[in-house]
DNA sequence: CTGAAAGCGCTTACAG
DNA sequence: CTGAAAGCGCTTACAG
């Protein structure tokens, strides 16, 4: 039981009892409500005798800190940036910032404000400029939810600021240390390989394109493809690597016209070849694929996609939004990676 | 512009830059600040025309009452009690009540108090003794969420209460004009049908047994799938009307005896049908259904269900609380109907 | 190193 | 019908 406690009765009636406040926590000990909340808060002014004999107090008592009395009080406004990718596709930008936007909505009473930029994907540079620019002015920022579209520089131009300002990185994880929101994209690969499993039907012929590996995505969809379609009956004709846009469709055409192929499965620019193929060659074929844009939309209303299995990117930057209050609020910081669900679209469940 | 500004250069600097408070408002008109919190909160002793000349301000300012102070001063206590159905299947009631358990837990630091009793499916009685039980101790009650297992009954006993208790349905919808939360059951009908369409191919046969209308799902599932299926190819084999499992099973068993069927689609009793029906049966064919259970976990793992539909029984929970947790703090009552969304299970994306 | 006081935006007796 | 004051749980200068 904890030392220096002046106020017995009380100390018995809060146990386990109710909510305790820093207030009776003072009132136990005989101190005054201004050196718990220091001890409660980590400041450096307090004896550390003291500061031990609150803490363990406070502990016993399961003391939790009331953070909107706290955030009342504290008027800060707390700062978030979001440094986000641009035009991955049109739906994955604008969703992320919905997600984020309605976030920030939510708890705008909390004086919780969340910036957004987004930046050209192919230009990591850009990213990196206007990161520096923002940790200029550090002490204004309490946190940072990246997609890191240069790992690597990030993390180092990052690395001074750990402990300091929360990160969470979305999509692309930048550091296994590190918070991060995003799908797991060897399972997505798998349950897409679980749906052509079940609407192609045994010794059917699947041919497969693999397009490389982007580093985000498309070398884990196809190690997870991969590993589930091989234990099927389905006849596997490939994994054919390509590259490239035009490559693909070039051995499409030629493997389809030489054998019965009755699906089709790409790792990486899938949509980009769908819509310029020429669709005779895809009739009558299964075919499945990752991800959301308004070509794969069309695809699907014209019959040409069976199935896409996309990520719940509004919840992902909502998510993130989220899982960034809990961590300066409440100083929650529990999660590692919060896996982002995916969602199964075709034309029945496809939104407007 | 308003009447009775007594200090302009505060209206001017107030007007659209900031979130504005009571105390600026009460400065603005000269008056206190308690006079503002009645007008604000609708009290009845406050004079006509000073409240009036208080909420034009409020509104010209864009007031938007601060629900955090709001809650941390009026120390309340808010009970929601939520009124679920029990056994539906193993997994609908312990997931609704792990959502409603994770809102609760979300807000207490609101003193947002969630108290969940869950009454037997078939007893409809119960739960209305229960709610009688809670309705006579109204004035500690702020919320209810209820899955009415009698509509007409539970409507005329909550009547007298409408305007004082915030109500929500959940599940099964009360009525029009009360706020719900639940599934499309009608779209999760044809999103089955689009499965089914994708996994049986032109001219294939489809078996169709109609179990009837158990005034909750399947009458609207199967309206919903007849609906999409009829707008393909697949050969459609009934709907047979069966009305329970017995006969279902010996219908299945002779049509199948007689016709190369491919598929089999059941509204109602399917997991009970599947679980006890002779497999070789049902060998090759491919089977869509709804919901979620153990034994359709089993019957998914052994191959017998290709997939199934489900609702977010979980967001259904915890959305029912969050929403009702808008009514009771913000007086938000724009919500009519929450529509649940639905998840495509299949042995890739089955949970452990 | 410690504490008294004022304040965040609101509510709620209490007095007039 | 109106207002001054105390309080919710906390933070943050300021004084000592």
């Amino acid at each position: 039981m904890s030392d220096g406690i002046k106020n017995k009765n009380d100390f018995k009636e809060l146990k386990n009892l109710k909510r305790v406040t820093q207030k009776e926590i003072a009132k136990i000990l005989g101190i005054s409500r201004t050196t718990v909340a220091r001890a409660i808060n980590g400041s450096e002014f307090i004896k550390e005798e003291t500061k031990l004999k609150i803490l363990e107090l406070a502990s016993e008592l399961n003391y939790e800190k009331n953070y909107i009395g706290s955030s009342l009080a504290n008027q800060k406004e707390n700062i978030v940036h979001c440094l986000i990718a641009d035009s991955f596709n049109e739906f994955y930008t604008s969703e992320i910032i919905r997600g984020l936007n309605t976030i920030h909505k939510e708890y705008s009473m909390y004086n919780y404000n969340v910036k957004i930029t987004a930046t050209e994907i192919h230009s990591p540079d850009k990213q990196i400029e206007i990161l520096k620019n923002i940790l200029d002015d550090a002490d204004n920022v309490s946190g940072l939810i990246i997609t890191p579209l240069n790992k690597d520089t990030v993390y180092k131009i990052l690395q001074p600021y750990f402990g300091k300002i929360n990160i969470i990185s979305i999509g692309t994880r930048l550091s296994e240390n590190i918070p991060h929101v995003g799908p797991n994209h060897i399972v997505q690969g798998s349950i897409v390989a679980g749906i052509v499993s079940n609407i192609l039907r045994k010794d059917e012929k699947l041919l497969i394109i693999d397009n490389g590996d982007d580093q985000i995505s498309s070398g884990m969809y196809l190690k997870g493809f991969l590993k589930r379609i091989r234990n099927t009956y389905i006849d596997i004709v490939g994994p054919i690597y390509c590259g490239n846009i035009e490559d693909s469709i070039h051995t499409i055409k030629e493997v389809c016209s030489k054998n019965d192929i009755k699906g089709i499965y790409i790792n990486r620019y899938a949509q980009e070849i769908y819509d310029i193929i020429d669709k005779s060659i895809l009739e009558g074929k299964k075919i499945v694929t990752h991800g959301m844009a308004n070509s794969i939309k069309n695809l699907i209303k014209s019959g040409i996609i069976s199935f896409t299995v996309m990520e719940e990117i509004f919840l992902e930057g909502y998510n993130a939004g989220k899982i960034m209050f809990e961590m300066i609020y409440k100083k929650n910081n529990s999660i590692n990676w919060s896996v982002s669900g995916s969602k199964i679209i075709f034309l029945e469940n496809l939104q407007d």
